[in-house]
DNA sequence: TATTGTTATACTCTATAACTATA
DNA sequence: TATAGTTATAGAGTATAACAATA
């Protein structure tokens, strides 16, 4: 690792932890408009595009997903359900589970929300070039993967059948 | 974006915020061990590091490359000195001023977290090739620089001259 | 006995405001 | 008047434990 440049972050600048927090704490500041009629701010955006490609919609696979515990999901789900956004229904295979599902209004803020979101996305990665990228995504796809299959449970991913809806976001 | 692969994430699998957050999450339940003795987690290992590099090491000037709010260092920069990790010293030039400066022991778990983290950070980058890797590293090296710029003060980088400790990692 | 969901609780992290001492 | 640091407080977000309903 050549120490040429200047640095401005001073001794962090080769650390992959403060560069995710760093770049993470940059995307979160410029989506806070982007999502600010949503209750939870971006976990509840998170927890509509979840509900909106899972063909699965019980809060516990959703929670993993989103590497999130249970606890968190009740509230969240019920704040989305105030807002008229998601539905809770009960799963006729499992009663105990309880699906959620998005009402049109509901899909309606995910899209407009998505909308915004890639707008953000574009701007956040202003400093890369064209070409570069597709490969940070894709490899931050794969990064973001493999942490979650490594963090959470290892069983997370194979509960779920192919996503309903196999559109990446609303418009990319 | 083709959506062609397997989609384990369901619908987020190509939004910056979602693999950021879980790539990040993924990197600090892998950190966790590494910072255990360390005040403050890897929040206190990121104030040392920034210690051992900065050649102007007041407590707003760290706040500010760390993107954490004033009130915030007090009790993190607390804590370290009451561990020995740092020590405070009035500035010189100007007495309102404290300068953050690491001890010897400091200094030396600075440098073991360092490794430890060198290690981390290679288990959570596993997935990508090795030419891969450092193309990643510069880019999210760039979005990082670019968020700081953003998000915080845009004067926050101006005021640092070059670092003292050039090199990047202790044992990378 | 194990699992889904809820509730209550506590803990961590962070942000806000007020205060001091210096500039 | 503005800035560096501290203190106290409040808020958001998250995790833990206990419980009810169901498998």
């Amino acid at each position: 690792m050549p120490a040429g440049r200047t640095a401005p972050l001073a001794g962090l600048d080769s650390d992959l932890g403060w560069m995710l927090a760093a770049a993470l704490h940059g995307y979160v500041v410029a989506a806070g408009a982007a999502v600010e009629g949503i209750p939870g701010g971006l976990r509840g955006y998170h927890v509509l595009a979840a509900a909106a490609a899972a063909s699965c919609g019980n809060q516990l696979e959703l929670a993993r997903q989103l590497g999130a515990d249970r606890t968190v999901m009740t509230h969240l789900i019920d704040a989305l359900e105030a807002a008229g956004l998601v539905r809770r229904r009960p799963d006729p295979a499992d009663r105990r589970a309880r699906q959620v599902i998005l009402t049109d209004g509901g899909r309606r803020t995910w899209a407009e929300a998505g909308a915004r979101l890639s707008a953000v996305q574009e701007q956040v990665l202003a400093p890369l070039a064209p070409g570069e990228r597709e490969l940070v995504l894709d490899a931050l796809r794969r990064l973001a993967a493999h942490a979650m299959q490594h963090g959470a449970d290892p069983r997370a991913n194979v509960a779920c059948e192919a996503p309903a809806t196999p559109a990446a976001l609303p418009r990319g």
